[in-house]
DNA sequence: GAAAATCCGGAACACGTTTTCCTGGACGAA
DNA sequence: TTCGTCCAGGAAAACGTGTTCCGGATTTTC
């Protein structure tokens, strides 16, 4: 159990110890000024002995920093946005900043009520981040803010983003380096921008060998089932699918086995997003495009510190998925 | 774009627009003190006119409080602690209380790291979060703590945790209900202690019904399936399965379907955790426990308000289940 | 009409730190 | 000796609030 609460010395108390003032002190601490050695180390001990933790109000008043950084997320069932936000994290906490987290359920007066609160507390940064990769109004403030995942809708804001169109080639020009030409997609709503632009690269990159049309439905087993019984009845010579989700990759495992056909043998499928429990579930597991969003939590974070720091960088930043290949297309 | 940072306006810049001290505008603006109405009233549209938004370090620093509590978290991948987290976010933004994120990877150094962070924050409480149901040990800080999910080893701090005694026992009792009375279980490794609670408390309420032992495995699809096989063939007469987890009870179900038998016309199945992804995705959907993990995040952080105010609650608080009844029990 | 009560608002301080400026002493050089 | 230089450390201000105390002005009471 905590020991009972009686008060947190202060510097006053380490500088009382040593036997210095508290501006002394704070010089010794912090190595700037001009002290003897012997002095410095005193301070240092007394420190020690108190436990002496400077408290870092003081501090952000005094620096007019508050070293910590908002990230606010439209996301609450997060599972895009909570990788971003632990790489985010991750790369703050090295820096000594906190992240606080705002989870707006998607509720403008949730978000509006964040906002304030954020800017009363002085945050350094905010990064914003969504469910979607459609762009999204900017937030105003007088803030510095980097958007991940969710661009902002105004080219000159800092945003860092997927790349959707590269990572869907890639999984087609993994599929013909195997030897598959006739290639058909599986994806979710036509309305959502991630599914379009993987439809179209896919389309761009298997070039003659593009079988159909795009199949658009929704994000889900389900629908990846039944995609399956639509695309063989219409194009029973299909080599291999590409899926715009793990989730729908993996119905399209499912019902092809039912069917008896083999996976990858008969037919070669391919997910999107890397998300474990689809993709090592599935039977065969998945050859799918890594979205690497921790990186990109990561990457948004260092470009907020910069723009912090007085560098901006404007613009979007894309960066590159990664494709982890298994036995949906290799084989065993 | 954010308009180029000058400088947020201060209580002093209201004060002067409305013509008043600084002391006046702020006792205008928090209620108190004597003021004249019409006073209030014109600095309230001064602050308005400002957008002023009062800085709360300079408040934390004057009220002692910082406003804000820390979340410490070991589960990165965040299955269970990512719901609890967001609860909690959401009994404390409505308090105008900040939560600062911090997942340590299970690294104690990490941990350590946050901590003193969080102390030097002067935090007003912290929130413990773990992924496992086993009792951690406590953190030694001179700060209001709560501990979610993972209890403390010391009976006298404060625990809120789920209540896996009765979340096991009440998809028996369904069972029973439904006239299954042979009823077998398979859950995860032995040595975790919610795959034991749930076990001992299944065979409690199961009583002569229970079948064989509890089939321990690993927590995924891949050993329900397996255990699918082992189950049958040792007791063919079984009438319902409850499962560890909602993956398993999924690789449960497909095991059964592939074998030819029906669920729950044969065998009823039931899972752990409403994992919608899991839950709703298996064929049929899994009457599954809802550990109501927010509203557990929510009393956690209400928990860490009372004792922030000085209302110190000792000891556990074990919050119910719910079950969530769905087709792998009652059929369509 | 004078004393007392009431109302309004301002000055000063506290919170904990960093930073700027300044002073007193040691030391070397002329 | 005297001046200048350099060094070690202290005093005070600054950051932005909230709060306590106090004085002046207005109203009430006798």
């Amino acid at each position: 159990m905590a020991s009972r609460i009686i008060r947190m010395p202060g510097i006053k108390d380490v500088a009382a110890l040593a036997g210095v003032s508290a501006s002394t002190a704070s010089k010794a601490l912090n190595d700037t000024g001009q002290l003897r050695a012997e002095t410095r180390e005193r301070v240092r001990r007394a420190a020690d002995q108190l436990g002496f933790r400077p408290d870092s109000r003081g501090r952000a008043l005094a620096s007019g920093r508050s070293f910590t950084v908002g990230l606010i997320t439209t996301d609450s069932s997060g599972r895009f946005s909570i990788p971003i936000m632990l790489g985010a994290e991750d790369a703050l906490s090295a820096g000594e900043m906190a992240l606080v987290l705002c989870d707006t359920r998607d509720d403008p007066l949730r978000e509006q009520h964040y906002l304030k609160s954020l800017v009363s507390r002085r945050v350094d940064g905010i990064i914003v981040t969504g469910r979607r990769t459609e762009a999204r109004e900017p937030i105003d403030v007088p803030i510095p803010v980097v958007y991940a995942f969710s661009p902002s809708t105004d080219p000159d804001d800092t945003s860092v983003i997927v790349d959707d169109h590269g990572g869907a080639a890639s999984a087609v020009r993994h599929l013909q380096s195997l030897g598959r030409e006739r290639i058909a997609h599986v994806t979710g709503p036509e309305s959502h921008l991630s599914a379009q632009i993987r439809a179209a690269s896919t389309m761009g990159a298997a070039r003659a060998g593009f079988v159909g049309q795009p199949l658009y439905g929704e994000w889900s087993e389900r629908w990846g089932r039944h995609a399956v019984d639509v695309l063989l009845r219409a194009e029973p010579t299909v080599e291999a699918i590409t899926c715009g989700s793990d989730q729908i990759a993996r119905g399209v495992c499912d019902r092809l086995r039912e069917l008896g056909r083999s996976v990858p043998d008969d037919i070669a499928v391919t997910g999107f997003d890397n998300w474990s429990v689809m993709a090592l579930a599935s039977r065969p597991p998945l050859t799918t495009v890594d979205m690497e969003l921790e990186e990109l939590g990561r990457r948004t974070a260092n470009l907020l510190l910069d723009v912090i720091a007085g560098e901006p960088r404007r613009g979007q930043l894309i960066l590159p998925t990664r494709l982890i290949t298994r036995e949906s297309t290799l084989g065993t």
